[in-house]
DNA sequence: CCAGTATGAGTAGCATGCAACCGATTTTGC
DNA sequence: GCAAAATCGGTTGCATGCTACTCATACTGG
């Protein structure tokens, strides 16, 4: 059976659609938004979606400036450094963990899910490949047992969604991605939780410096150095 | 100057005083509440109270029930052992990475702090220590320069504290702790990152057996091994 | 021509009205 | 006497009205 769905509360829908209208580049980082006109474009009452903004807020992805309407942030390279720091330092146990704890039917499920990426990342698709990427990270996640820890990481990945579409990978780093993830995969497989700890932890470093440096490229007169450097500083 | 305090809104407001009287047991955990009571008792409308449970929701503290009230949740023992995992993990690297970023004015400071934690420890006030205490680590946490990372452990920390009363130290085990914290602003004053790493991290882990012996000597039944053992999960 | 003031358009913050909903109790029908 | 249905008190979810505020522009006085 089918697990009845409450009937989410219009605040919940109006906050999903605002992030997807992030995501999406539809709504961009600089411009004003006001609750009136997001309200109106969604035919629902003003109410509901200055609860989602604030919600929002307190994601760090919008903020609400007393009567002058909502800004969706212009998410820096500094935050970007920031989230990585924090993944680099999390993720990585937990991927051991979760290898320690991982049934037979979920190793099945992660080869799945992991055959799923491959196929889905040879068609370039860039918004698709991220989504099955942010769906073994999470499955692998969720095995360690610590539901906190799955919300913050899920929070982290939105908020680096929220910088734009940074994220579109490019074919040759994208090669290097998937290089790191049969690595991991691998060391799942055999059950080997340091090897995965690592190749995690490589995983997340280099899809961290692939970030920088796309981002870096684009913005004239941006030294990616300095924020490369700076990936690091929380691990020894 | 001042910093001219900008009003803050109502919505804020609310969510403070209602998170203060969570933590000093004038909520507690299974009780229903309306938002209703809430509103005429601090004398606002249901607005902004309505506003600040769902921040509180989201932060993990409270459950609103769709037109039966809001519940302060029950923060199990499980919750605290997530939390004190996420902490393992994260506060180490910070300490030692803060030990590197640190002026001299900097370790200034945190000696004063420390010096009026081990003051306020001796007068047993349970509440002031655990004030001081928080003062001490969020100070060191930002000089590792991670602003998300504040945020995060600043929310674990309330997670905890909403658990009631349960943190009031006890005289020995407090004597313990305040030997940990010395040992770890010994290696602060050294400017040894991995020796204050270390520190923290048995600070933490110390910090987190007294909180689950604690609540497994008052609740019958409960068995304190099980919890203590997954406290460590996460680090190897 | 310009400094300083007044005006207006637009906004969020909050209060309040109303309907839908939930759970417990009472009433009804058999 | 008992099961099922109607009722009722209490609650949230959402819509909407109003006020105070911000910013930009137009206006006024010199």
């Amino acid at each position: 059976m089918q697990p009845i769905l409450p009937k989410e509360s219009l605040t919940d829908q109006v906050t999903t659609k605002i992030r997807a209208a992030i995501v999406s580049g539809e709504m961009t980082p600089g411009n004003h938004y006001s609750a009136i006109a997001i309200s109106e474009k969604l035919g629902v009452s003003r109410t509901p979606v200055r609860e989602a903004l604030q919600l929002l807020e307190k994601e760090g992805i919008v903020t609400v400036a007393k009567n002058r309407g909502v800004r969706v942030n212009q998410i820096s390279l500094d935050d970007i450094v920031e989230v990585f720091q924090l993944r680099l330092v999390v993720e990585p146990p937990a991927a051991a963990r979760a290898v320690l704890n991982a049934s037979e039917a979920d190793l099945e499920i992660l080869r799945e899910l992991h055959h799923e990426m491959i196929l889905v990342g040879q068609t370039g698709d860039g918004r698709a490949t991220l989504e099955a990427d942010k769906k073994f990270h999470l499955y692998l996640l969720g095995l360690a047992r610590n539901a906190k820890l799955d919300g913050i990481v899920g929070e982290l990945r939105n908020l680096v969604l929220a910088h734009g579409q940074v994220t579109i990978p490019q074919a040759r780093t994208s090669q290097d991605l998937a290089g790191d993830r049969d690595e991991l995969m691998n060391a799942i497989l055999k059950r080997d939780p340091s090897g995965a700890q690592i190749a995690m932890q490589n995983h997340v470093l280099r899809t961290a410096q692939m970030l920088v440096r796309a981002v870096c490229a684009r913005t004239p007169g941006l030294n990616d150095e300095q924020y490369l450097s700076r990936l690091e500083e929380l691990i020894f």
